[in-house]
DNA sequence: ATATGTGCAAACTCTTTGCATGGAG
DNA sequence: CTCCATGCAAAGAGTTTGCACATAT
């Protein structure tokens, strides 16, 4: 990641502006209002690059691949929309989740998703 | 579902016999040692219609696709080794998650997932 | 001027489906 | 003897990669 291209500024703005978690496809749409000959291929490419680098981080939800949100974020979860399939921003997390891992087992990160309906799809 | 083949037989005996969540290929993989000829599309035709039968229950983790466990099971988590990829049971589970949800929202269930390593992989 | 980044298309992986055959009832 | 279930292979969906061209530096 060296360049500062026309697409990666695009990437970087879409993902400033939308305050959730993004899957490659929603980064293709909302960039090509900006960029309309950005391609997928540059959108995996550069989401990639842009985690690797500590800009993005992955957000591991089911229901297919990985999705992406702003890395500098505070510690927080996510609901997953079973109509709409978007992914929003919880910002509570219970305390001490992370002392439930059965003995032996060495735990370095955990995920909280609650499932249901949101605001707009009730 | 209606008949009792051999291969319905063997999926059931491998989820009765492995107390985690099992995605197809492991189910084949597993299933293949009772019945050689075991083929992959009949362990996705039938983990999908014993879920539909309420007897397997669809389990969501990050990671790609879907994996399946016994439904009976009374509420449980997991823990998802990131070195070898198996799921396994945490049988604790954090009050009042669901009330962590924004206004407006309706949460019809949860899951909590642990990262790191199993006691294998340690 | 140079070499990284892009766009396209092909390759891959995972899952589903169509179809002829097998086997449970 | 029927029809549902199976196994194979082809078709889809999502993601990655190879390559020639474009472009940031």
């Amino acid at each position: 990641m060296q360049r500062d291209t026309r697409q990666r500024r695009a990437i970087r703005r879409v993902f400033m502006s939308v305050g959730r978690p993004l899957a490659p496809d929603e980064v293709l749409e909302h960039g090509q209002r900006i960029v309309p000959s950005l391609g997928l291929a540059t959108v995996y490419r550069n989401v990639k690059a842009l985690a690797d680098d500590g800009w993005l981080s992955q957000v591991e939800l089911p229901g297919g691949g990985l999705r992406y949100e702003l890395a500098e974020r505070p510690h927080h979860h996510h609901f997953l929309c079973r109509s709409c399939d978007l992914a929003f921003d919880i910002h509570r997390c219970p305390d001490e989740v992370e002392e439930l891992a059965p003995e032996g087992f060495e735990v370095d990160g955990h995920e909280l998703i609650l499932f249901g309906r949101c605001a707009e799809c009730r």
